[in-house]
RNA sequence: CGGGGUGUAGCGCAGUCCGGUUAGCGCGCGUCGUUCGGGACGACGAGGUCGGAGGUUCAAAUCCUCUCACCCCGACCA
């Protein structure tokens, strides 16, 4: 492994790619835009799909798999929807390639499709056609499904974790009886989102609404959390959609009730990505490379032994060995790393990988009986007797997860400004950056000007807002929201 | 799709302007030895269609033509 990343300071994108490259989360794949999640990255991954799997299936949600291919035909049925997608679905045109005296292989034109084929951008089209056929009656609301897939969209620009061509993530995809338990499921994985991102990702979130403009395209409302990463740029790291009956319209899809009227159902969509993994290396991240929340860490400690030759390797084993053990009954996630090598050099690479804790075990613990604890989060080395690591651990892991949050959220706070004239707002957003909380007057003029002006978009209406009394940034009429503006990722 | 750039060992690069021994350097990799509490060192070694095709020439990584790929910057996006 090369030595260290290029400083945040110096250049965030490029630190951000050395992170991901060095740490061994992901590699590029050789189509373009598309990613390989190794090993240590896809640990992070399973971490978190495990727990907001966990989430969903105590609140009633079930698990199903719905095809990747969706006929063409499908995704006009909704007009916003097809507007949103079309630009970048990829398209199978043919079933089979054929040899080629001159070019290898080449495309059979005799299999080209009567009916082209979609790789699924999104699911909601072939799920509601589905669901046209599974619900008649109000017997059959709410439906609760969700589904882990892979999806593609063909985007021009992209970047590791954060945009790819193909990534991996959740799709919930709910249907209701009425209007109100449809914004309830929406509200309901909304608070989910941020719990996860919180509670286990150490990330702090914004909840709120999107404006016309940046929601969902078929959805009337969409939700979002988003949050402030560490060049105080915003990401958009989950939606929850009130979709209304906009696809049951699309797909005919009713019900009858109890009083045996027919009427549309209701529809919610909601979903997280691989980019929350970008994210949380963007939110905790510095110099010497990730810094990962214990929750979500693949390893939680890990332990550098330090040995001379075989009979001090035996001795730090035989000491450290039962303590470990301790700790995994108790739950603790451990690495052990006896590779031959310097210490210097593994504390750097499990720096750079992001280990919460670091134990450190040598001949002059085994005869004092004690052992060294680095934390990644600060920095902090202490020593400690050998009979209090089974306990202490796991309570140190506790204070990290919690430090990182509170860190992190004092970050974001230190980078929010209220500003009430739009000289400010520009000197902010090409100066220094970070999140603006302002009056907005609700019209799409006056967020495209401001966007077209300064590349800082809306990127959340807070449910915490206070509105009264605030007059828009632009317009200066009086504003309908006050709106959080930042540049995006 | 516009503008800019780069393709030489696993990675990062030099060499290309001005053609000429066997194509180099750093990191990494392998073996052996000494090291080992904050990125150790030595010795030996493996590894190349110089992005691809065609051309000029006694001779091409180097010159010419064509082509492919990737990266960066702009218009779209979880």
């Amino acid at each position: 492994m090369a030595k260290g990343v290029t400083p945040q300071s110096k250049d965030y994108n490029a630190w951000y790619t050395d992170v991901v490259t060095k740490a061994g989360l992901a590699d590029y794949g050789p189509v373009k835009g598309t990613m390989v999640v190794k090993p240590y990255g896809f640990a992070m991954w399973d971490l978190i799909k495990e727990t907001f799997d966990g989430m969903i299936k105590e609140t009633g949600h079930v698990n199903a798999y719905f095809p990747l291919f969706i006929p063409k035909s499908f995704l006009a049925r909704e007009a916003e929807h097809v507007e949103g997608f079309a630009k970048e679905c990829a398209v199978v045109t043919h079933t089979r390639l054929k040899a080629d005296a001159e070019k290898g292989i080449v495309v059979d034109p005799e299999s080209k499709l009567e009916e082209e084929v979609i790789v699924r951008p999104t699911s909601e089209t072939v799920i509601w056609s589905m669901y046209k056929k599974w619900i008649q009656s109000y017997r059959d609301l709410p439906l609760l499904i969700n589904q882990w897939a892979n999806v593609v969209r063909w985007e021009m620009r992209t970047r590791l974790f954060l945009r790819t061509t193909e990534f991996l993530w959740q799709e919930g995809h709910t249907a209701h009886a009425t209007a109100e338990e449809a914004e309830e499921e929406t509200l309901l994985i909304l608070e989910l989102y941020r719990q996860l991102a919180e509670d286990y990702l150490a990330m702090p979130v914004h909840t709120g609404l999107k404006s016309e403009s940046e929601k969902f395209a078929g959805a009337d409302r969409t939700y979002c959390i988003e949050s402030m990463m560490g060049d105080k740029r915003a990401l958009q790291a989950g939606t929850s959609h009130n979709l209304g009956q906009n696809f049951a319209k699309a797909f005919g899809v009713t019900f009858q009730t109890q009083d045996n009227t027919e009427e549309l159902v209701y529809a919610t969509s909601w979903g997280v990505s691989t980019r929350l993994v970008g994210g949380v290396i963007m939110t905790h991240g510095d110099d010497k490379g990730l810094r990962l929340p214990p929750k979500i860490a693949p390893y939680q400690v890990v332990v550098i032994p330090i040995f001379r030759d075989d009979e001090g390797k035996k001795a730090v084993s035989d000491y450290i060995t039962p303590v470990l053990a301790d700790l995994r009954d108790q739950g603790v996630r451990i690495h052990e790393d006896w590779r031959k090598g310097s210490p210097g050099f593994k504390f750097n690479e499990w720096e750079m990988k992001g280990v919460p804790l670091r134990l450190e075990v040598g001949p002059k613990d085994v005869e004092n009986g004690n052992a060294v604890l680095a934390r990644r989060d600060n920095g902090d080395k202490q020593v400690l007797k050998k009979e209090d690591l089974s306990n202490q651990i796991p309570a140190i892991l506790d204070t990290i997860q919690d430090n990182m949050l509170t860190q992190a959220k004092a970050f974001r706070d230190a980078n929010t400004h209220t500003v009430s004239s739009y000289d400010d707002f520009k000197e902010i957003v090409a100066g220094e950056g970070g999140f603006i909380r302002c009056g907005w007057d609700g019209t799409e003029a006056t967020e495209m000007a401001i966007k077209d002006e300064t590349k800082a978009t809306i990127r959340v209406i807070p449910f915490d807002e206070n509105p009264k009394g605030l007059t828009c940034i632009y317009s200066g009429e009086p504003a309908k929201h006050e709106v959080i503006f930042a540049k995006a990722y």
